[in-house]
DNA sequence: CAAACGATTTTCT
DNA sequence: GAAAATCGTTTGG
C-alpha cells in the first residue's frame, strides 16, 4: 500500500459537523487514512484507519437499527453524528462504531482495522501480547481492545480528550482504496452483498 | 424468566 | 478447517 504525508495540511481533529454529513458510505471511504486516537488514564494510543464498514440504518438489514428498531442498546445510534457506539459481540469483543448523520437518522461506521502509530507498548499490554504483529489491531474486536475501548464509552462525543479522529495529512490514493461486501452479516440477505466495506489495498492490518 | 443469538478471535486438530 | 470461548441484548412464553 502506498501513502505519503502531505506536509501542507495541518493536523486537525475532525469536528462533530464532519460526522453529521448525510453520506455515510462516502464517509466510511473518506475515513480510510484518518487517525483514531484514544487517551484513557493518560495512556495515549492511536492508529491509521485502514478498514471500515458503513451501516446505513433503517433500510439496511445488517444494521442494528434496521426498520427503525429502538432498544436500550441501539438508542445511541439515533443521536446526532459524532458520538461513539461500542457494543459487545459474541460475549467477548467490544466493537467500536462512530454514529453519523443527523439526529434520528440511525447510521454508523464500524472501524475494522488500524495500523498502529502511538502507544504500541500500551496496546501490547492491553492485548496481553509480548510481541507486536499484525494481529495487534487487525479486526474490530482486536483494535477496540488495543485502544482500550469498551461499552462504557458509548455515547461519548468524539473530538474531546478521550477519543478523537484526526486528519494528519496521510493521503491514501483513491486507486488504493478498495470496496466490497461487509463481513459477518450473512443473515442480512441481499443487503449482505452491498459494497459498504472499504479498505486500504495491500495493508497487512486489513482482515483476511 | 428462559433461551437463542451474534457487525469475532483464538486455539486446537 | 472446525470449534470453543463467553455474556449482554433481545425476544418469546
Amino acid at each position: 500500500m502506498k501513502f505519503y504525508f502531505d506536509s501542507h495540511k495541518k493536523n486537525k481533529i475532525l469536528p462533530t459537523a464532519y460526522f453529521q454529513h448525510e453520506d455515510v458510505v462516502g464517509m466510511a471511504k473518506d475515513l480510510i487514512g484518518k487517525v483514531l486516537v484514544t487517551d484513557f488514564e493518560g495512556k495515549k494510543t492511536s492508529g491509521i484507519i485502514v478498514e471500515t464498514e458503513a451501516y446505513t440504518g433503517i433500510n439496511d438489514k445488517a444494521a442494528h437499527s434496521y426498520g427503525g428498531k429502538r432498544t436500550a442498546r441501539t438508542e445511541v445510534m439515533y443521536q446526532p453524528g459524532g458520538v461513539a457506539y461500542v457494543y459487545l459481540c459474541y460475549g467477548i469483543h467490544h466493537l467500536f462504531n462512530i454514529v453519523t448523520n443527523k439526529k434520528d437518522i440511525p447510521q454508523a461506521i464500524l472501524i475494522r482495522a488500524l495500523q498502529p502509530l502511538e502507544g504500541i507498548d500500551i496496546m501490547l499490554q492491553r492485548r496481553k501480547k509480548i510481541k507486536a504483529d499484525y494481529t495487534l489491531t487487525r479486526g474490530p474486536g482486536s483494535l477496540a481492545g488495543a485502544l482500550g475501548l469498551n461499552r462504557s464509552h458509548t455515547g461519548l462525543l468524539l473530538g474531546q480528550k478521550l477519543i478523537q479522529v484526526e486528519d494528519r495529512g496521510i493521503v491514501i490514493p483513491d486507486s488504493d482504496i478498495r470496496c466490497g461486501a461487509r463481513i459477518g452479516v450473512a443473515y442480512a440477505g441481499a443487503d449482505a452483498l452491498l459494497p459498504y466495506r472499504f479498505w486500504a489495498d495491500g495493508n497487512p492490518y486489513v482482515s483476511k
